[in-house]
DNA sequence: TCGTAAAATGGTTACGTATTCATTTAAAGG
DNA sequence: CCTTTAAATGAATACGTAACCATTTTACGA
């Protein structure tokens, strides 16, 4: 391995001089510069950047803690995190984390001393939050919150499910299903509760039977769907907390020999970038803005970052509905 | 920022010792391990991986150098790579590379002295394979491959666009188009000459018209599709080289008011799983494999890592038609 | 009880860089 | 030509860990 004592050595000077070249070069004669460049070339020189973590306690390296990439929320805020990242000189850390796991990451983020840390899983309880606080560490979390209510991104979830119901009961349904997500997670508990007041505000009535709570797993969701088709009056709406949820149901209608939105109607939330594929037009309720929540997030982690503001994020975006072909007026 | 100078201080020991309680406690008297270990926790210490990697020169990271997510063979292959690597201990520097930004992207895996690499963007003549080759760094490329024919997990290419125009040939398709990418890319070169052999072997004429070699992106394609639309005679079965490609012709098609399969059928290749989806049932080719090639390619990287073998890996799938719902008999 | 081997622990150093401080060299001003 | 100041360079050190070697403690058999 090739260091910066090799090159100086090889050019004659004193590694403190290739250490200035590199990175204050102004402070260094033309010359010189010009006899160090050589030796770097030469020597195929790349300084070891562990040693400069060392010493700057700096590193370029930012984790991020996403969902699994088989729900495409997390396709589109991936790319879109990984993407300005990069354009802005940082290195990231990927890791699809679940619930269960978050712990480990969460050391293995620290232990590798990045620059910070944007994550999406967190509960509306992680007790890992206030480790987060404790240590100095920038951080933030995209698409759910904690109830601490700091450092998030967010689209407005309660509006979202209230949205997604009221869409439904314009249309007619009578029977009208959620199919949500765990409640120890933000966006399902207050998408859902959503849910619940429109229901109210609309007074339409609303049967146990038609509200299941799944752990988001694709058989979860086949088997929830299943079950809903047993009842006597089986829904004839599916409000689905999320687009991916959305999409499996419809999967699964399909494989029931059941037409979306001829024989149901489902609706989801997220207006993910694949929903407005010609083949898929899902309707769906998602944010009035352009960039996605994980674009918003980054950006305001590495202001954070460089900027070494503790400002409170705190962002909330405004939804609305994207009405394409999977919901009909019901009759 | 606690050391474990820190530890050892506040537990009365060396630093040495609590090296070791770290990663030989069978060597530390069960008292002392004891003593570090609440040292450990009451200090909060967690150990600086840099310095680790800097004495071990071993850093349990590996670099991702991966397409686009809106490509979604690279969202099924990220997944596979970056959740085996976990799960094998590593940590996953993703970037999403354009062939122009590899220097690039190298320089910094080489700064952060990953313990290997694993990409897909390389060229079929890309002169950064020497560079590779002259480090000692383990590494692999998936999908594509290099013309010195070494460390590759790919399918059948040849084969794959061999089929695919065997596919519309046989079902009885005259006006059969090739929508491609650049050919200094293995996949997209070997599926166009496998693509050629079958137009031969079956003697079925094809225009210059019909061949496009697009950059990909989803403006070329469509540019190119509507170039097709206007000749005299428009392709009634396309050929695409990539599945990504597929799904955006299909949208292309449905925008043009061009029903698949019954205006014009489609074939993609790569068997990514969205195209399973009741939605898409996108008919394709794809590897006779459950596992996909980040996967395959993932696995032996790490067995590279970790059992020192230079062992050239020189892996090539086999492919199959999956028939499914956008391509259909001629009139 | 002693001697010897094994177990347990500690002191010191290397890893490769940036930084601080000291020194030399060049430039400028009278 | 000398003095003062700025520019350019070098020497020494810190960062936090693992590894190497040395030393102390313990266990065990005679």
């Amino acid at each position: 391995m090739v260091s910066s004592k090799d090159v100086a050595k090889h050019a004659g000077v004193s590694q403190t001089t290739v250490s200035r070249v590199l990175n204050t070069p102004h402070l260094v004669k033309k010359p010189t510069v010009d006899k160090v460049m050589a030796s770097i070339d030469e020597l195929n020189y790349i300084p070891n950047g562990h040693a400069r973590s060392l010493v700057q306690n700096k590193t370029n390296t930012i984790a991020l803690l996403s969902g699994p990439l088989h729900n495409p929320f997390f396709v589109d805020t991936t790319q879109a995190i990984v993407k300005y990242a990069n354009d802005k000189g940082y290195r990231v850390n990927v890791q699809f984390v679940n619930d269960q796991k978050l712990n480990e990451a969460y050391a293995s983020a620290v232990e590798n001393k990045v620059d910070g840390i944007i994550m999406s899983c967190i509960l509306i309880d992680d007790p890992i939050f206030e480790k987060f606080e404790r240590m100095d560490l920038p951080f933030i979390t995209y698409n759910r919150k904690h109830k601490m209510n700091k450092h998030f991104v967010e689209i407005d979830n309660f509006e979202a499910g209230y949205m997604s119901a009221k869409h439904m009961i314009e249309l007619g349904h009578k029977e009208i299903a959620w199919i949500g997500g765990p409640l120890t997670v933000s966006t399902f508990n207050n998408r859902y509760d959503g849910f619940l007041q429109a229901m109210k505000d609309y007074k339409h009535p609303l049967s146990e039977d038609y509200v299941i709570q799944t752990d988001t797993s694709k058989q979860d969701i086949t088997k929830a769907f299943n079950e809903m088709l047993t009842l006597r009056q089986p829904p004839t709406a599916f409000c689905a907390a999320t687009d991916s949820i959305a999409m499996n149901l419809i999967d699964d209608a399909s494989k029931a020999n059941l037409s979306v939105p001829n024989d149901l109607s489902v609706i989801g939330i997220d207006n993910v970038d694949i929903t407005s594929h010609s083949l898929i037009q899902l309707t769906t309720i998602g944010s009035i803005s352009e960039q996605n929540l994980g674009y918003l997030a980054i950006r305001e982690l590495i202001e954070m970052i460089e900027n070494k503001k503790n400002s409170c994020v705190k962002i909330t975006e405004s939804v609305k509905v994207f009405n394409r072909n999977t919901t009909k007026a019901f009759q």
